[in-house]
DNA sequence: ATAAATTTAATTTTACACAATTAAACATTA
DNA sequence: TAATGTTTAATTGTGTAAAATTAAATTTAT
């Protein structure tokens, strides 16, 4: 008797910690190949635009001036993040930054003509790469409104 | 006549470079959000415990050594980021690096118990982070299914 | 107005992430 | 087996990412 292989009364479910269960893993692997994937796009822009500069292009294009902390806001990143990132896009001569005389703590960031001049060779990109995901319009909407679902929960 | 304010016949459809409506920002934001929820759980296993570390360990805890070029295709991680992972992993002496004796290229990543035993207290992490994205089981399935076409279109 | 608390950007430190290159080891073929 | 080509991990260089700290400016409360 008591031969069995002793089924560990209180097993751990180990099968929960499998990569393949995991949501946060293709989630950051996604992220990592959709980034890899706008790359040749970029290039084509500029050799030295990588994609979070792009993204900071992306909200100057609609709004020309915008703080530091408005940029983070929107992008959900910090300014140890940003403020390599803006001086490396302000030696390209694509933003401006000063700060707001009206409240000294604070850096404006303005898009420059050299900047500027991105944005109408960068219209053909998100089409591009929709190509590249095979995917319906419906699927890509549901895709969306999970994720933002899931952003805006862990915000 | 020709005071009317000139429509640019060939008006760009700049509408699709708003980042509300390009899918990689969110893709982007939801990843960085989920791996920074993950940090204080994994803190508590170790406070030096990082979230692609902790991909690493998910691995080992199903194979026990696997070599760099595995897990690199597992976790679609090149050797220049997992190389020195590795290294502060093995500093940790959570894992062990040994050439295979009969490739002498390839580099064996083996579990060391140290490592071992971070599995169990590990196995309450993702119900944690699953309680706070307030997420439908059809919900998960159909994000994560989601996710993985993208992953296999750019892969 | 002045001290204290708060806000903000910058700085520092550590750790990915990946393209490009290098170098070593192995495999192939003549 | 010797030359060639391929595979693989390591190295190098650049660019994020984010926590923690610092310092300056502003705001608030007295």
């Amino acid at each position: 008797m008591a031969q069995a292989p002793e089924p560990t009364t209180s097993e751990e479910d180990f099968s929960l910690l499998k990569l393949e269960n995991q949501l946060c893993f293709p989630l950051y692997a996604a992220s990592r190949q959709l980034t890899k994937a706008y790359q040749p796009y970029l290039r084509e822009l500029d050799p030295d635009l990588t994609y979070p500069q792009y993204l900071v292009l992306l909200l100057l294009w609609e709004h020309q001036e915008m703080t530091v902390k408005e940029l983070g806001e929107n992008l959900l990143l910090d300014s140890g993040t940003l403020t390599p990132l803006l001086k490396r896009m302000e030696q390209k001569q694509w933003v401006s930054r000063r700060r707001d005389p009206r409240d000294e703590r604070s850096v404006i960031i303005g898009l420059l003509p050299a900047g500027e001049v991105l944005q109408k060779p960068a219209c053909s990109i998100p089409k591009g790469l929709l190509a590249h995901l095979e995917i319906s319009t419906k699927e890509l909407a549901t895709l969306r409104r999970l994720l933002d679902h899931v952003i805006k929960k862990l915000t």
